[in-house]
DNA sequence: AAGGCTCGGTTAAACGATTAACCTCTGCTT
DNA sequence: AAGCAGAGGTTAATCGTTTAACCGAGCCTT
């Protein structure tokens, strides 16, 4: 492969010279910037990234930690990660943390070895320390002191309140997620704020983000007592789906189910489930122009970024609006 | 950061004999190793990966290249080659290629300029050059000259063959994946195989790796004239389900459904789908097992390393056995 | 007792870039 | 005309390792 060296001697001139025109570090002759360029085309000549990140102290790689990449909300948000960090010119090193906190640290300290030039973060949990030598934009969980970029969670909450309403919906059950993880919160409080008035929550609880649900819930479930059931997670969804099922519950004739993420396979189940659809393309290429930029700027001040979400309809919630205009009219419905 | 210097200083030596020492390149007294041994701990002191790589030609990163990591095929197989290359002292470096051979081609360049020690590799296609600076070991599409790890997916056919007989079913309609994939072919042939004098094929289709099928096997599905239907996929599947829901089949009362892959959601489809598991994790490790003993000797012969899958029951296909013996034994049963 | 081996260690030269310091012209200013 | 500034280059040091070449001191061998 073609050193710099070998670029010098065919353009002859100094090293120095080249690599300054190359990276446009200082003006040069016009006839010599021609002939650096040539020659440096010519050899297929590109920079060894070792020996630039030895001498700069730097590497032009991005490191990437996330919990779980087996999590589904994860492999579209990675790609898209993975492909504006490519764009940008940055190779990006992925770590899975297992879920594990310690391996997480681990992951960290890996990639402060490597020198990377910043890494993007999905934390385990809310509460981490950021004193890293690199800068770090968090994705969904933000960490105070860190630049972050999430989901507007809260305004997927209000939208799922004012689908619900729109379908005529007024009694609703809430399969609520864990308290304690920030966007869980943000998703109730949104959905409460936009129900306050116009639904009534027949009863909540408090469920881990899968579909294994707690014995309450299906037992819940077996006598609903509402027609729709808000849930804070597809998985949940699908948990309260089956449970609805399993209890000769017809969805969406019956009772309703509406979930959060847009899973891959949200379609897929049956019925095929309305939800809220995360940016997560968005969230990613955000993310990594936003390190882009602290990289950059590493004094700046920090930075917060939030993306809209949407609701995707599909087929889990019915729309009782019809119906009971339907049932309505006949009856006491003027010409 | 401590350098190598800082151990050498602290120890009293040379950096030649820390370095040598600390990678038991030389021996050393007893007395010197102990001391060098202390002074990097006291320091925690780490080796530079960028000087290293500088110096010795190729860094302890490995690459992977994937067509697209939005296949729910990919996560668990991603998962468990960072695992065991990081528990390996390596590094990963993610490229996805996007279903896109242009970009893989950039991705494997890319891989190169970073000098990477090997990468592992999923290519979009199954004719591929392998001619990189780099030892290669593909994962499920075997290109010669080349280190490869794949599942069974013969076996796997054969499996679903003997399951379908287990079960008493004996007219079986086949959707058959792309036969230019060599996996989709073993898959067929050993099924096949499997099935012979056994099952009889009813009709079969070629098509894609997608849940949307193809208009004429929507329509054959509307009255599909055998017990089963084996997919090759279970994307495929659930196009299958769809369609027999949509012709007003139950599945499995009616007609049974199989699949292949297990991806992360088979069990949330309705019924949840019999499959055959890939063993994406062992093929993650194996295939980076392969990679580092490929990086330490280069010159032995080719690799080639076949994983077992297994079948997943569960409640898709029926039991037409227990039903033929229920509706034969008050006929003509014998006490 | 002198020459040859090992053994354990050191010196110094790479690896391929970046960059501070310096040098040499032109062209202006005064 | 002398002096100065600045533009455009070059030289050489440096980043942190690895590793070939070397060196001195003991220990055997003959």
């Amino acid at each position: 492969m073609a050193r710099l060296k070998d670029v010098a001697q065919r353009a002859g001139v100094s090293t120095a010279t080249v690599s300054n025109v190359l990276r446009g570090a200082k003006p040069a002759t016009p006839a010599v910037q021609r002939r650096v360029l040539a020659a440096a085309a010519e050899l297929g000549y590109v920079p060894n990234p070792h020996a630039q990140s030895l001498r700069t102290g730097h590497s032009r790689a991005l490191g990437l930690v996330v919990p779980d990449l087996t999590n589904p909300y994860f492999p579209a948000l990675v790609q898209a990660i993975e492909a504006t960090a490519r764009a940008l010119g940055y190779a990006l090193i992925v770590m899975d943390a297992g879920n594990d906190g310690e391996r997480e640290h681990d992951s960290l300290v890996l990639l402060a070895t490597y020198r990377v030039a910043g890494v993007v973060w999905v934390p385990v949990d809310d509460r981490q320390t950021v004193d890293w030598p690199f800068p770090i934009v968090t994705v969904d969980r933000p960490l105070d002191g860190c630049d972050a970029v999430v989901a507007d969670h809260a305004q997927g909450g209000a939208l799922v309140a004012a689908h619900a309403i729109a379908r005529g919906h007024r009694r609703v059950g809430l399969l609520s997620g864990p308290r304690a993880l920030a966007s869980a919160a943000a998703r109730r409080t949104g959905f409460l704020g936009a129900a306050a008035g116009a639904l009534e929550i027949a009863w909540e609880h408090e469920v881990p983000f899968s579909s294994e649900l707690p014995p309450a819930a299906v037992e819940r479930l077996a006598a609903p007592d509402c027609s729709l059931v808000v849930c804070a997670n597809d998985a949940i969804a699908v948990g309260a789906l089956r449970a609805l099922r399993a209890a000769g519950a017809r969805v969406p004739q019956d009772v309703s189910v509406i979930g959060f993420d847009d899973v891959p396979w949200a379609e897929f189940v049956e019925p095929a489930l309305t939800t809220v659809r995360q940016p997560l393309a968005a969230l990613g290429a955000g993310a990594v122009a936003m390190l882009h930029a602290r990289i950059a700027a590493p004094g700046d001040a920090r930075r917060f970024e939030t993306h809209p979400v949407t609701l995707v309809t599909r087929r889990s919630v019915a729309d009782r609006q019809a119906a009971t205009v339907a049932a309505a009219s006949p009856a006491g419905g003027r010409p």
